[in-house]
DNA sequence: CCGCATTTGTTCGTATGTATT
DNA sequence: TAATACATACGAACAAATGCG
């Protein structure tokens, strides 16, 4: 079928087979979910070893086009582009986009303990109690960022349902006193969006993500909450 | 040194050794820009096959903390670098208050005609004359970003000489009398990039970019530069 | 400038572990 | 349980780039 590989022709052969693959991915040889050919078929195929096509597969993977499952198979990952390229969504404060806005859906909560560098950012002992959320924000139905809003947990207790009830951090707050909140800090940092965010945020495989790392004070400068956002970068622009 | 390592003990051997190193590089046990063991050095500390230590860093070389280079080895990156943007901050003081050198390098400049974007941004008619200057920042001898700065040129004609001589925007600047300057906006986004960032800041194939495009306006409010940064997003990590 | 040693990159072959079907 | 398919690991050989004498 291809013509058979020798050795030190320039390209190695590894990224031939791994372009060849998602060139008929992308052209809609493969569809979404469905299994490629065993990695014994597509060595054989190419006349090349197992491990040659192993390595193509995983060039693939990591650029979350691919998924392998052991025992299984290996499956094309890579969505539609549902979203096609426009204007990205404008956040005017940087606040604003790490979490203090009235947007959002909760997704689920926890209780976990803080770890040093989360006590540190709440001013707590390490090992206290911390409310964890998850949380999908959208605009127009597109996904925009999740985040992950960590709150001391003695004083915040039930915050996950009264933010489910108002479906408001602000008002959530309010319920509990806190009607005005500063930022500490702010963090952001840039970098390849997890298995885990191209999929909760329904990108398209090997995208990038904006990540915000904020933490916002009560007017008596008491933390209130630490937030670790990251956001669909070609989806997005933020404004300091 | 390390225990021999027995198969199908739970956690691979690849895994463990990345994780090991990862541990060593976070301590300060190599510093940025050392070279590791060669892989056969590595394998034979850790009693495995050379496959299995090329396995674990390229685990690294894929999140950035390490590069290698063929025929030469494989060098441990630059640790994220603090760089906080404010309404006042510049490159020069940001980099002193981390004790770091910092000096900008000019790379070229040029006379173009503003576009309606770029018209707008600095408040001038579209098509107006504008110099545009190429720089490349440092920090410690690691590429940190490159700038595309845009001047308004009936008034800072003569600009890219004095930079050059300075150094330093800043004193630059100065020397057209402009001894103070805000920043009127900020836009951050983040993307892949470029071949020619990837040759401009050194980075490895695939990495990501951090964008800043800002203007700034002297004392009196009127733009004097539109700058478009872009940071090597593994080696910065933006304060707010 | 050449040649050589060093070091990483690619490929094959083989064997075995482990999860899925 | 057995067959299938991916995961891990070892060993060998050669290719290609670097750097030094």
């Amino acid at each position: 079928m291809n013509a058979p590989f020798r050795r030190g022709d320039g390209i190695a052969a590894w990224k031939r087979i791994a372009d060849g693959l998602e060139g008929e991915i992308a052209a809609g040889r493969f569809r979404r979910g469905e299994r490629l050919p065993t990695e014994a078929q597509l060595a054989a195929q190419h006349g090349v070893n197992r491990h040659t096509v192993r390595r193509a597969l995983s060039a693939l993977a990591e650029r979350g086009l691919v998924r392998a499952t052991q025992g299984s198979g290996t499956f094309v990952e890579a969505p539609p582009l549902r979203y096609p390229i426009g204007p990205r969504t404008r956040f005017s404060e940087i606040a604003t986009a790490a979490g203090r806005e009235a947007w959002g859906r909760l997704l689920s909560a926890r209780e976990i303990t803080a770890d040093p560098a989360l006590a540190e950012a709440l001013d707590l002992p390490p090992g206290s109690p911390v409310l964890e959320l998850d949380t999908l924000h959208e605009a127009d139905g597109v996904p925009i960022s999740t985040g992950l809003t960590r709150l001391p947990l003695p004083r915040f207790a039930g915050f996950a349902e009264r933010y489910a009830e108002t479906g408001s951090i602000t008002r959530a707050y309010a319920s509990y006193g806190v009607t005005d909140y500063l930022r500490r800090s702010t963090r952001i940092t840039a970098r390849h969006a997890t298995p885990e965010e191209t999929e909760a945020l329904d990108l398209a495989p090997g995208r990038v993500v904006l990540v915000l790392d904020s933490v916002n004070t009560d007017a008596q400068g008491h933390p209130i909450q630490a937030t670790h956002s990251r956001f669909a970068a070609d989806r997005v622009e933020l404004s300091a």
